[in-house]
DNA sequence: ACAGACTTGTCAAGAGTATGTCCTGAGTCT
DNA sequence: AGACTCAGGACATACTCTTGACAAGTCTGT
């Protein structure tokens, strides 16, 4: 917990506007000293920097405090519709796309997205692949519920390049075509207040570099289900790790290899990987 | 929601036009803070985006905002807008989603999905396709656009799957990972009665046939640009046009070997064979 | 071709709103 | 003791509001 002086440094206000935005919005409730001083925790200072990023973008402060205020901060995240979960398992794999569709309309108006992503999407994407490697669902299954989930993300998607905040570009190494949870870190991450450039799957790295400065990219993320994807690109992202951020993430990624180029390792879990660096 | 200034900066027309607008046609009914201000919504945004685009076109504003309006008074499909389809092109070569995305709603609402699909979409993709295949490009630009546009098509295909009418499945031959084509094929099917099953990228064909048995599909469309995966498939393309409907289409399907497989042969541009089809 | 009517973007004036900043004197923390 | 914080009123500035008017352009009928 610490004082106003030290929130307004880090979040990047001055002290007299937080002041002013608790007494005129309803953003802001800080806890109190016994002598009355206000004692900020990290939570507020994550809704005081979405603030910031709102009114940055052109939003009012009013209008801005209205949608901080409207998305409690994972305050009270109500647990995930498990029947809808599975309903949505169903609809996949019984090629039903209407009824799919209609599930996670209901599971993103349920939960927030990050929940969606990590208990229902993520999950079930995991386990219609292993139940094809298992060989008891096949292949024309495991299309066409990675065709539809992906649209419906991608979807999600849309607006994640704008805000002032720091700018991630995104992309699958050489030769993966796993891209789910790389979009679904995305996703997560753009909430944290991050701009996503997103390339996808197979990207060949030669051309990284060079957009990654164009575009004043902060962080550049590589991801893979295999190492061996990372392996056979060791050499093209040392370059990249010397001259800019970057982080590796996926089952493929190891703390050797991130080592080795110079790169930050994410978690497996594309939420938690968000996190940890939104946060 | 934002105020009108930032609307004005963000749709490119001033503030007074914004509320003459909203005086004199009835084009725009923002909602109003406590105090009076204006708070316009995304939605707005893109309204204002697309009375803009048909007056510069030549349409006279109490005209566009008819159309906008909803009413669609001439039914008669309009040309597309070059200027916004070049708009598109340009974001997508900028790595500009927000642009991109905004310059595909207003094309979307100018002129029919096929149109937007055969005129605008699909040169565009083909396009920086041959920009990349010349150096010109990067391989991120390609990636990106391919996203991003993807995601749009799809985000399109909602629904594609109901109806009455004769069931397709749709699936890119073993290998071949544009899909685009065969996206904008299905939209076009869809439009025109058809019920889509859509399986995607590089689909073994081996578990076509009892997908297609058990979904009852009229029709399987396998696709590719490239002649070769057609013919490393034919023995597998054999048995599916022995015991279904088959056609093939893309750039890679030839009038010998869909004689060989006893497929139909569809035409390059698939909105045309969509049309065909349907017709 | 031309007067008259309509269309439409722009401007103006005066009042009100929104919001970051400043001020003051007293109190708190270390 | 010195640095920080409190409340909350008061400002200054930048926007926005409404109403009404205006000018340039377009259309109409003669």
């Amino acid at each position: 917990m610490i004082r106003i002086g030290e929130v307004a440094k880090r979040a990047g206000v001055s002290s007299e506007v937080l002041r002013a935005w608790e007494r005129r919005y309803d953003v802001l409730h800080p806890e109190r000293t016994e002598g009355g001083f206000r004692l900020y925790g990290d939570a507020d200072v994550a809704r005081i920097r979405r603030m910031r990023a709102l009114i940055d973008e052109g939003m009012s402060a009013a209008e801005a405090a209205r949608v901080v205020r409207g998305a409690p901060a994972a305050a009270a995240e109500r647990p995930l519709p498990l029947e809808l979960a599975e309903t949505l398992e169903r609809a996949l794999l019984g090629l039903d796309a209407t009824t799919a569709h209609d599930a996670i309309d209901a599971l993103l108006g349920a939960v927030s997205v990050e929940t969606f992503l990590r208990d229902a999407a993520l999950p079930i994407l995991h386990r219609i692949g292993d139940r094809w490697a298992a060989g008891e669902i096949t292949v024309a299954h495991e299309h066409f519920v990675t065709s539809l989930v992906r649209g419906r993300l991608i979807g999600l998607a849309r607006g994640w390049d704008r805000g002032s905040g720091r700018h991630a570009l995104l992309a699958c190494a050489p030769g993966e075509l796993h891209d789910m949870g790389l979009i679904a870190f995305g996703l997560a991450l753009a909430r944290g207040g991050w701009r996503i450039l997103y390339l996808g799957q197979n990207t060949p790295l030669d051309a990284l570099a060079s957009v990654a400065h164009n575009e004043r990219i902060d962080l550049v993320v590589v991801s893979s289900v295999d190492p061996a994807r990372f392996t056979a690109a060791a050499a093209e992202l040392r370059t990249v790790g010397r001259h800019l951020g970057l982080a590796l993430g996926g089952a493929g990624a190891t703390a050797e290899l991130a080592k080795k180029v110079h790169a930050r390792l994410l978690p497996d879990d594309p939420i938690a990987a968000a996190r940890e660096l939104a946060g």
